[in-house]
DNA sequence: ATTTAAGCGTACCCGATGGTTCGTTTAGAG
DNA sequence: CTCTAAACGAACCATCGGGTACGCTTAAAT
């Protein structure tokens, strides 16, 4: 270890940053009500002072660290942005979110944000707002494009987008929210799920051009 | 109040169920971490001792009362039971989830399990078990009856089951966990949410027979 | 009526946690 | 080099919560 003996400790902003980023880990790794503020101020070797400097309260710390992951579900919105023809776009939209929302650090932030979400009111509007909402947005963005382009045919472009979600979302993210079943479905799996509600959607708005797949 | 001055305490099995109900409640209002045992305790009228007699920990007390509440979203599954036309049994029982999952008492249960869940491997389980995981078995058994009735045309049963209830019951429950959004939705957006999945599920599964709504 | 187990109330133990204080040390700007 | 604000570390506070112990009371079985 080479940090060991002498590390110079950075002062402000940077130590800042510091702070935030072990934290993150730690609350991810342990969940809100088991990660002590001593606990963060320890491995990062800093002491509860400097801790307390930086952020006013645990909450407050918290908060900070769900902005800035919350956002983190937007990488898979790429597709969705790029464009292209709806079996594509749903097809890599959906993989993406599984992707995202299966990894043990989605899993985890989003189960202390419901925990928490039962306390504070604005936490959970906000990780709504900056993740799962802006998701919908784009999605809803794309969909009316395809319509005027005559790839879709929808006149409800909002509830569309919530139902295609949530049919792609909620059986893996409700059984690993609850620890139930295999943790870990296998890609094969993921793939299958995903054709079938991309399959069932567009079975409700494609146009039908054949069935070419 | 009438039970104020004499009440005879009851013994047993009788006190113990009282218990738990105080307790349930308690719970439900306050969620896992703010309920205490001594809370408990006092609005039971009981001593501390009493209810450690009954219940090793507090840990297996909220075990008991999740493994009473996760089969209430059974009720629900009634019309699936009795049968009838796929459109007709699916959006019976996609309304009946949905009324029932908006319930506050629905939203904090499950907000509590997905805590404790975080901690305990098998509380999730149990209440995956008891609780949605009939509703996906049932609503597969009432498919593969329709199926071989001529009434729908799915292959993959389980998968379109789940795909159906996360299609339904997602937007709501996350907005619901998480506190985001208007907390209740009106009558006609749930009629109209359901309509909308029941619709795209019969685009996909339904043989059709001329739209006769 | 007697007896016994269940219940009450209260005090207590122990560990943990969020948050504060303060005297000392050190990074880094001028 | 000096000086100050920032950081350290360690002790400290207040509180709270799960869980136990104990002596007294009472429901209800015999």
């Amino acid at each position: 270890m080479s940090t060991n003996a002498v590390r110079k400790i950075p002062r402000g902003e940077q130590r800042r940053k510091e702070l935030v980023d072990i934290a993150e880990n730690i609350f991810l790794e342990l969940g809100y009500a088991d990660t002590t503020m001593r606990t963060i101020a320890e491995r990062a070797g800093a002491s509860k002072e400097t801790l307390y400097r930086h952020f006013a309260s645990k909450e407050l710390l918290f908060a900070e660290i769900v902005k800035r992951k919350a956002a983190e579900i937007n990488g898979p919105n790429a597709a969705v942005t790029r464009g292209g023809l709806p079996k594509f776009v749903l097809t890599e939209l959906a993989l993406g979110l599984l992707h995202h929302i299966l990894s043990n650090q989605s899993t985890s932030l989003l189960r202390m944000v419901v925990t928490e979400a039962g306390r504070t009111q604005e936490l959970g509007e906000m990780f709504y707002r900056l993740g799962p909402g802006s998701t919908v947005d784009r999605l809803v963005v794309y969909l009316k494009g395809a319509v005027k382009r005559g790839e879709l045919d929808c006149d409800q472009p909002l509830m569309a987008a919530r139902v295609f979600l949530g049919a792609v979302v909620s059986h893996f993210h409700f059984q690993c929210l609850i620890q139930a079943g295999p943790n870990r479905p296998s890609e094969r799996q993921i793939r299958q799920h995903v054709q079938t509600v991309v399959d069932m959607f567009l079975a409700r708005y494609g146009r039908m051009e054949g069935e070419a797949g």
